[in-house]
DNA sequence: AAGACAATAGTTATCGATAACATAGCGGAT
DNA sequence: ATCCGCTATGTTATCGATAACTATTGTCTT
């Protein structure tokens, strides 16, 4: 009683006159009443300040969740950070909400994530990558929820995929820099165990030169996170052991610009003796007084499209199992 | 029957011969039963894969809840997304779950979201900033639950409050420009009429240079999103009208980095012609060419703190309402 | 040996909304 | 006139866990 401060189906049903299963019917915007009653409803409603419980409505159905999860790799990465923002916008403007989580690129732990999300019951969740462990999806084939794996494509989803193929990325990037007449290619990357994405843009790259008849000449992998340090030191790694490189092919535009601030340091000319180009498309890289050559990864647009593919599912619309959301290579002046 | 896919507390009870109450005393933790019955509902718990029903859990009791909200600016910003990290990593370690949003500077947005929130019952929420709507504030203190506001620190929080002083960031970085010698001060900013919290950081500022005898001479706030283009513009237009400035302050790093773009394009020395400083700390400045002059904010840190100070208050643990994460400024190269 | 008390366990009511079913009233078709 | 079927509404059971209470042991005290 003391404790009671928000009203409730009750409540409204009291001051209305009416049972309070009429009351559930006019505020789900249900079927089977007056419009009459419908307006009493709703002037008592809003009147008494009343804020549906969501968690006795997620509770009492098994349908009426407005609850999604999205776990990214990592929160910091200016990139899922846009796609975060995509996400969490299309939800709340649909009327859902966004519940978060991250796995630092182990399957694991986003399986970890993915237990804890599963006992709320949610509508649906957005995952990222096409790799999973084998019990996490079994959880989600039980939950028997909308899934969408968003950033790298499958083309077998579980459910549904949004996004775009790392390893044509990969070979796009490969293709161009020879048409640019590069021969002698190296890669800078990080965290390559576990990061399966970075991996495959690392795979189309080398195919890519491979094919053309110029193999990839060596690669530095650091077990770093990918941020502008590793990209750095990376390089600086990369180029004692192969001084003669002509292009280095970073993991990301973070890890491009470090290149690029170890380049500067150490009077090497860009592209002149060495070309950089990234990946991802983060703005500072469009500003640098060289803007850096890279593949624009629209981000936003993709947490957008998963939101509203899986709202589209949970309310029986039609909806892609596969949404290609393209990426484009911006040649800059630095490759 | 055919629905259901989950074992609950009835189903470990059968399995094990006692009563479901006894098997929520275990599995909670609670006390009143022997070691013996202890291990045999664990067993069957793990045996039959149970996972706790967050909703019934939240539903039933008042206090159950493992929910915690964090409402942000902005989702896209480097710094945010560190503190978000924070936030989601203390609070998952401690058994909490995550649920976001964001407000883009706008009070009347914050409110929207957290009449979402608080249809959910969460245990706990965290804000950013220390100015809220009346209903905010309303809202948060009929829910009754603890509430951390974070980035600005306020002397009266409505609950708890963990951060730092925007304005005293300004003016220690008034302080230190004078004492480099700089006189003729401008400032770069975007979104004043909302970002209440980089209007302090120029509050700050402006009341150092004036302390000092050398008030700020020009301002140019943009109402775009504070990034590198925004400080590339920014400055082009500040020096348009202003071309004597000797350092521009900067709204973030981001817009500093714009701006020594700006610089550097045009010919102008920094720090010689001009001093460009910054605001942030995000990591692509530590690696320019030059390092770049700014403020050092613990993003990280401060979500840790939040979310622990939260979780503290939950438990009825002491934590003190006013936590001071101090920000450090770090002279670079450029001004 | 009786009473006090702790340890262990069970019973009942409850949170708020909704699905599924039941009912009443009324108009139209046969 | 009777039955059908529709609209508007009410009733009951249910989701899973927990708080608050009750009950049964068994041990210790005096």
């Amino acid at each position: 009683m003391d404790r009671k401060t928000k009203a409730n189906l009750t409540d409204i049903a009291r001051a209305t006159g009416v049972s309070k299963m009429t009351v559930s019917r006019v505020l789900r915007g249900a079927t089977g009443f007056s419009d009459e009653t419908k307006a009493k409803v709703l002037r008592e409603a809003e009147r008494l300040d009343y804020v549906p419980n969501r968690l006795a409505q997620a509770f009492g159905s098994d349908t009426a969740s407005t609850l999604v999860g999205i776990c990214v790799p990592r929160l910091t990465s200016g990139l899922f950070g846009h796609v975060l923002e995509g996400v969490d916008r299309a939800l709340s403007r649909l009327g859902y909400q966004t519940m978060i989580g991250s796995h630092n690129h182990s399957i694991a732990e986003e399986e970890a994530w993915l237990r804890q999300l599963v006992a709320w019951r949610p509508a649906g969740v957005i995952l990222s990558g096409r790799v999973h462990t084998a019990a996490t999806v079994d959880l989600l084939r039980r939950a028997g929820m909308p899934v969408v794996e968003i950033w790298d494509l499958t083309t077998s989803p579980i459910d549904m995929a949004v996004g775009f193929s790392h390893f044509d990325c990969g070979v796009e990037m490969g293709q161009f820099l020879i048409r640019k007449g590069r021969r002698k290619a190296g890669f800078v990357g990080a965290l390559s165990r576990s990061d399966v994405m970075g991996t495959a843009r690392l795979d189309g790259f080398s195919a890519a030169m491979a094919r053309a008849g110029f193999p990839l000449v060596d690669r530095e992998v650091l077990l770093d996170s990918p941020g502008f340090y590793a990209g750095y030191y990376g390089l600086e790694t990369l180029l004692a052991r192969q001084p003669s490189l002509d292009v280095v092919y970073f993991h990301n535009d973070e890890m491009a610009i470090g290149g690029l601030a170890y380049a500067a340091a150490h009077g090497l000319s860009v592209p002149g003796d060495l070309g950089i180009v990234g990946w991802g498309g983060m703005e500072a890289a469009s500003v640098l007084p060289r803007r850096l050559t890279t593949t624009v990864v629209p981000t936003t647009a993709i947490g957008k499209a998963a939101a509203e593919g899986l709202v589209a599912r949970l309310k029986g619309e039609h909806c892609e199992d596969i949404v290609v959301i393209p990426t484009r290579l911006v040649p800059g002046e630095t490759g």
